[in-house]
DNA sequence: GCACGTACATTTATCTGATTAATTGGTCTT
DNA sequence: AAGACCAATTAATCAGATAAATGTACGTGC
């Protein structure tokens, strides 16, 4: 059908490539880090004189801003930080920024609530819908997890390979849109990943996930699913004592 | 804890305020209705003649476009349209774009797949943690409801106010910016929903939700509210016809 | 013929400076 | 006190030039 998106891949370029990209990724950082929370945010004639560049980057910059939800800009009431809620979360970019700051392991407690509701639900739907190459990807991860435990391959990659082959195996592309949401927010936690478990993922349950996708057993797939990122959400609680709600 | 995202509210601007908003609205459009599947996409000279605007307004526009993941831009190559699996679906322009193009009874299933792992959980947590006020929302939705199935407010904006309620009281960021796009979600599609379910939403499941919450029950909150929502995948699966997966 | 580098053409990226339009806040009028 | 008007501020828009990046074509040497 041709109305349906499709699922292929690409990769996407880098920050920092040019100036306006270089100015975005400053101010980005800094607009989650609360450098405006008091301080009003700049005019565009003062952001272009305070970083040295030309009003035309700073007002792209400003727009890409705009566009993830993270300014609003007005004649006469200038351009302001938008309250945190507008903020668009599910983009790659804001992500890493919050993730980069001061490291929050509250915000990675409230993601791994997140993946806790997703993952599961997308394991199910792999075992319904997932095709060959889907399932190849997925024992690829697999074996690169059990490579891992032996050395001869990183373990964080291998754990996002498996999970990101999940989700792209669901066949739904609000899931697939989330593979890079996960692997950003894997990948810049790493450091306290590691440090509150020092054991290597277990390649056993992720086993367990895998089986189940290859058995077409949806509720299975959704239970062990479940099981694996409640364990990192226990985790994580346990590391952060048990905190009262907000 | 100043770490911490608040959880505030705010309107946002609507698009079509001025011409770049008017420009990017024009093109976001066209993308997702796929114009330049084979026409390459235009150059910032021909866009800009095209509308009628300054190379300004189209850079500014494009630029946006890109932060939202449609377009990439390099010297040379040109603008280009990005693969479906780099679009931000969780941004509401997107998705409302996708959702206003020629209507996708199958865009609306994968997205009420999202909602079925997304919202019981956040009913979950809202269990768990919503306060007092939180909680009043809730009630009111579920009060708008029961007035609109007597024909004193609109049904659509009562479940929505309901659902919005659910998942800001999850205290959980991503579940609470969620909420635009399930608003946009069901509000885009409501003459589809009012067409598979003639009668008005269930007051009694909906308050099944809420009585859950309010007796601090994390599990029967969750699977209330995925019964709720698993009738509405099951009514679009049935319109759809039980399609073949892909 | 082939590898390699060079010149060129194309398109975005950047800069500059000026003008326009929208919005706010205050002032004046009644 | 209420409304109309005026002024200041700031983003929005326009125009035109220069710079940087990069793919293509060509030529050169082997």
């Amino acid at each position: 059908m041709a109305s349906d998106l499709a699922l292929n891949d690409e990769g996407r370029p880098q920050l920092g490539r040019n100036l306006t990209y270089g100015l975005l990724d400053n101010l980005g950082r800094a607009i989650v880090t609360g450098k405006f929370d008091h301080d009003p945010f700049p005019t565009e004639a003062e952001l272009a004189k305070q970083h040295s560049v030309s009003r035309s980057v700073t007002r792209e910059a400003v727009k890409m801003l705009t566009a993830k939800g993270l300014l609003s800009a007005r004649p006469r009431q200038g351009t302001v930080v938008q309250p945190t809620t507008s903020w668009n979360l599910f983009d790659t970019d804001v992500l890493r920024w919050l993730l980069e700051r001061q490291f929050s392991i509250n915000l990675l407690r409230q993601f791994n609530q997140l993946r806790v509701a997703i993952e599961p639900e997308a394991a199910a739907l792999a075992a319904q819908f997932c095709d060959e190459a889907s399932l190849q990807r997925i024992t690829d991860g697999l074996e690169r997890m059990k490579a891992a435990e032996q050395g001869l391959d990183d373990t964080l990659d291998a754990d996002i390979a498996f999970h990101v082959a999940i989700l792209r195996a669901s066949n739904n592309p609000f899931y697939v849109q989330l593979r890079e949401v996960v692997s950003t927010a894997l990948r810049t936690s790493i450091r306290f990943t590691n440090r509150i478990k020092g054991r290597t993922a277990s390649v056993a349950d992720h086993s367990a996930v895998r089986d189940a996708i290859v058995a077409r057993n949806p509720d299975a797939a959704r239970t062990a699913m479940r099981a694996l990122i409640g364990d990192v959400l226990e985790l994580i609680e346990e590391a952060e004592g048990v905190k009262a709600p907000i």
